[in-house]
DNA sequence: CTCACCCATGGAAGCGCTTCCACCGCAATA
DNA sequence: TATTGCGGTGGAAGCGCTTCCATGGGTGAG
């Protein structure tokens, strides 16, 4: 055994590195994943519509975070995505015999329900409270509270929200909390689906203005919808933050990038990938949900 | 052999795909490979200074193409950060007995001279020619002209360049490019060096301000960092493009959310990355560079 | 000094697949 | 009908590692 478990004198492990470090012997993964039945690969299933996912700057950053891990535990990084138009199962993953741990993004419950057996303990999710996975994800509920308290504390009464992909449990604790500070300040609530993207953000911010077009404030629940909204208001002529302020959620790079540059709420990404990560390697089966908090930023959006 | 690649009947054939239908047969991966001596996985390796060289948007849309190709193909996908810290080398890449073929993003010259010869004619390089390796890249040089020379017809003579990191040699052929045009011009040349990420651009923008306070155009080789340039220039006070033209390279999607928005030259990074994919899965050992044209986007900042 | 016990060591088996080879039965030819 | 040839088929070997077990040498206690 090469991996220094065995019993073995310290003499007779000193001659083995000696020679492993001469001869530049590096064990064949395969092999070794074949005999002991089970990697140390950490696997990242991203799921969504297209593969145009893994371009999302959130997933970017779990991405940059999980290779980094990798890194220092001299295991390999495997990068899949998970079509949301075919069913969507986790049982028939790419090799699962060589794999050591798996983290999924952004999971749908159908999808985790079908973890295969032989990956028992060493599947987490980002994103969604599921059972009998380990979950971690950002304090959705009072990181949205924050959000939209602070736009109700600069004077915005009508306050609209585009939310995230409706197959994304994640979101709905999002949509409470907005849905509580509206009740509690006695707003109507307008509510435009999204899809985490830019494009369906300008969209958006079209429709929203065309069906009430008193609103003087916008939470998108994505840094990138947000900066399509920033992008249809432009174009509808609407000034930011005069007229209507936005407000996004992530904390993407380019949020302080924009013109107006944009409020938004700041997410620990790498700390929640990273937990994912060494959760799953770890083989910790902890059947619960951990929360991270989110903290405002404010900026000149709002 | 379960690959359908030996002698067999028909009928036999068939009796075999009914009963992996019906069983739910799924060959193991890690035993085909240990058989085989060669697997199938399409492995990203990324060179750069930080992991977070895979946020970046360039590299992610290579990863969905990639996502994309291994998806249809049913091979995996893995993941690698070649840190430059430490001297990058190809030689130890995790698992090269289970990978199908490899592809490298932004290589430096010494790390692909170092691939393993159980690789030979399984490796592809976007970003730069390099030899003994099929390479894939946009052709900076004629992007550059059209950047360059589009800043020169609306007027600007003063035109300053931010570049790539200088351990990139691909960015050679764009500091040429540049240097030829203005030589034409009679202007000056200012060169800053830039690392293709935002801070750096504005940065780069506060530098060239100060040394070259008369400065009319700026184009960085990286919308990343053009769009770092058009910040550090509003905290300056320039005005752009009124003041001062910036110009970017990439096209990335958030190059149209600026504002104001970003004038660049777009890449068909999606071809070049399936190129690169498709060469190395297919096992052409073409050994040479190919460019792909990079057409020039005219939006607000120039 | 002897016995019992423990641990280090080497060897054998086998993980699930591919590759190679020997075999057998068929059809075509003499 | 006997012979050659070909293609389908089943079986054996082995990929490089881990796991398990039997063996033997060492140590401590009686």
């Amino acid at each position: 055994m090469v991996t220094g478990q065995g019993p073995a004198s310290a003499r007779a492990r000193d001659r083995v590195a000696a020679a492993v470090a001469e001869l530049g012997y590096v064990p064949d993964a395969a092999a070794r994943a074949l005999a002991s039945r089970s990697g140390t690969r950490l696997a990242i299933a991203v799921i969504g519509h297209t593969a145009a996912v893994l371009d999302d700057p959130y997933v970017g950053r779990v991405l940059t975070t999980a290779a980094h891990i990798a890194a220092e535990r001299e295991v390999g990084v495997s990068l899949h995505w998970l079509s949301l138009s075919a069913p969507v199962t986790l049982a028939g993953l790419a090799d699962s015999r060589s794999l050591g741990g798996l983290v999924v993004v952004n999971p749908t419950r159908p999808a985790l329900e079908t973890v295969p057996r032989a990956l028992r303990g060493r599947v987490a999710a980002i994103g969604v409270g599921a059972r009998h996975v380990p979950s971690f994800d950002v304090d959705n509920r009072s990181g949205t509270d924050g959000v939209v308290r602070h736009l109700v504390n600069s004077g915005r009464r009508r306050i609209a929200m585009v939310t995230g992909p409706s197959w994304l449990p994640c979101g709905d604790r999002a949509v409470d909390a907005y849905h509580q500070v509206m009740q509690e300040i006695g707003g109507e609530t307008r509510v435009v689906p999204g899809d985490f993207t830019a494009a369906r953000g300008a969209m958006a911010a079209a429709e929203l203005m065309a069906r009430w077009p008193d609103t003087d404030a916008v939470f998108a629940l994505s840094d990138l919808t947000a900066l399509g909204v920033l992008d249809g208001l432009h174009a509808l002529g609407v000034q930011v933050p005069a007229n209507v302020a936005v407000a996004g959620f992530d904390d993407i790079a380019f949020a302080c990038l924009s013109r107006p540059a944009l409020t938004t709420s700041t997410h620990p990404v790498e700390e929640i990938a990273a937990a994912a990560a060494t959760a799953v390697l770890d083989r910790c089966d902890a059947d619960r949900a951990t929360f991270f908090p989110s903290r405002l930023v404010v900026r000149e959006s709002a």
